[in-house]
RNA sequence: GCGAGCGUAGCCAAGAGGUUAAGGCAGCGGAUUGUGGUUCCGCCAUUCGUGGGUUCGAGUCCCAUCGUUCGCCCCA
């Protein structure tokens, strides 16, 4: 080439037309499936006022701290890219004052986020998420439900071998008091800790817990539990929970150093990992986090929600093998003026009636073009030459059978619902 | 942000300082001037991510830079 080619940006990329498939199909069971679950769909914007996620979010955490695209606008306003869809959704549900319509709201929302982060295999700066969010009950059952949806929705994939991690981190007051109790317990041992690990002992000491250090994982196995520290109802909640997941048989793994990583949650925490994934195991996070609306200036409001990141479901996804890829229902072959005239018409009015038509551009010859229609794994060919062109016919042509018929072009738009049923069928056999 | 590996055509890939840069797939053209998935033939990188340097000579060595992969941190 004359010039350097530009590239797409570090952490960004483009998403072929061979893997849209895949897109488009965790798509449309995520309506679906969240349609029949009676959650609706919310759009916000993808940049926000940098303050939303300082205050929702938590200035204390990783992503406020070192993973946020801000920048000053025109207006010098701070702006930031969103790194997550909660605080948005949250954002959208006070402003808009969604809870004056009483009654529990269901969100749903697809879309970009941003993170700046060094890029690896299921981590890029711009990826997209599937959330939900249940706002205004404190029901254990909503707990259960989002659990159970995303589950749901896994399964309806086809995705299997995941494996549910579940925990509780409380009220604000019980991981107080938590929290004291693990300064105490990990202190004598501060020197023999990792450094990230000490490092955290006063600023964040539930992190110690889920530390990959080896050394350090010996002696957090015996640090005392967020279950011993609960209040009754904390306690209770959580039971009712799993008690729940029991009882729809979803099957779940208690695991006590289950830490999220933002400061909202309250209560339920929860993971969905896949084993294919490498380091990047977690395909979908979620929790509680009752306390996030009043944070953002809403009324006293609990809720419950998840988040999954779907390149990271769909590099799962194409671990299973191939996504089916719709074939047209018929691939239209022509050479000369008037027959590439005739085609370019007739594939119009097909399509007006439904059909999925592919035209040959290429004029070459009918060999080569026929040579691609088999190649488009369509069930029929439809070919017009000269003399076709002048007789306003065509030559109808199944390609699996090599069955080949003379047809009127008008015959063809009359008799085009009979002939679709045909395709149908043949497109059915094949995909058996 | 830290550590390590990699970067040769659209894709996979040989190449280990001596020079016309293997091979396969895909693509394009032809054998077959109006009929397909086979076969055969031909074409398809003045250049090895980019920029410097070492050398008589660099895809091969060195440095930088960009990208990518893996791990850490963290997360979806």
């Amino acid at each position: 080439m004359f010039m350097d080619v530009i590239q797409a940006a570090r952490g960004t990329r483009d998403i072929l037309p061979e893997e849209v498939t895949y897109w488009q199909q965790v798509e449309a069971v995520a309506r679906d499936l969240l349609q029949r679950a009676a959650y609706r769909e919310i759009r916000t914007p993808i940049f926000e006022q940098t303050p939303l996620f300082e205050r929702g979010i938590g200035e204390a955490t990783d992503i406020v701290g070192k993973e946020m695209y801000t920048f000053l606008d025109r207006g010098d306003r701070s702006i930031t890219l969103r790194p997550e869809g909660t605080a948005g959704a949250v954002r959208a549900y006070v402003e808009h004052h969604l809870h004056a319509q009483g009654g529990v709201q269901r969100l749903w929302y697809l879309g970009s986020m941003f993170r700046y982060e060094r890029p690896q295999a299921g981590r890029q700066r711009q990826f997209h998420q599937l959330g939900v969010e249940v706002l205004g009950s404190a029901d254990p059952r909503a707990d259960a439900e989002v659990v159970a949806i995303a589950a749901q929705f896994l399964q309806a994939l086809g995705i299997q071998g995941w494996t549910l991690m579940l925990n509780t981190v409380g009220t604000s007051a019980d991981r107080q008091h938590y929290r004291e109790a693990l300064v105490r317990y990990f202190s004598p041992y501060a020197a023999d800790l990792d450094p990230d690990s000490q490092e955290r002992l006063h600023r964040n000491p539930l992190r110690i817990l889920d530390s990959k250090d080896p050394k350090t994982q010996t002696i957090a196995q015996s640090a005392p539990q967020i279950f011993d520290y609960l209040s009754d109802a904390s306690r209770q909640h959580f039971e009712q929970v799993q008690a729940l997941l029991t009882q729809l048989e979803i099957p779940f793994q208690l695991n006590p150093c289950l830490v999220r990583g933002l400061d909202y949650y309250t209560h339920t925490a929860f993971e969905f990992q896949l084993a294919d994934l490498g380091a990047q195991s977690t395909v979908c996070g979620g929790g509680r986090y009752d306390r996030l609306v009043t944070e953002l200036g809403g009324p006293e409001t609990p809720a419950v929600g998840w988040a999954i990141g779907l390149e990271r479901l769909i590099l799962s996804l194409q671990n299973l093998g191939a996504c089916a890829v719709a074939t047209p229902d018929c691939y239209v072959v022509s050479r000369g003026q008037d027959a590439e005239a005739q085609a370019l018409k007739l594939a119009h009015e097909l399509r007006q009636q439904g059909w999925s038509v592919e035209l040959d551009l290429s004029g070459s010859a009918f060999g080569k073009q026929l040579k691609r229609a088999a190649r488009s794994n369509t069930p029929l060919c439809l070919i017009l030459g000269d003399t076709e062109a002048q007789a306003q016919t065509l030559q109808l042509k199944w390609l699996k059978s090599g069955e080949q018929a003379t047809l009127s072009q008008l015959e063809l738009l009359q008799t085009a619902d009979e002939l679709k049923a045909k395709i149908f069928v043949c497109k059915k056999a094949k995909t058996v």
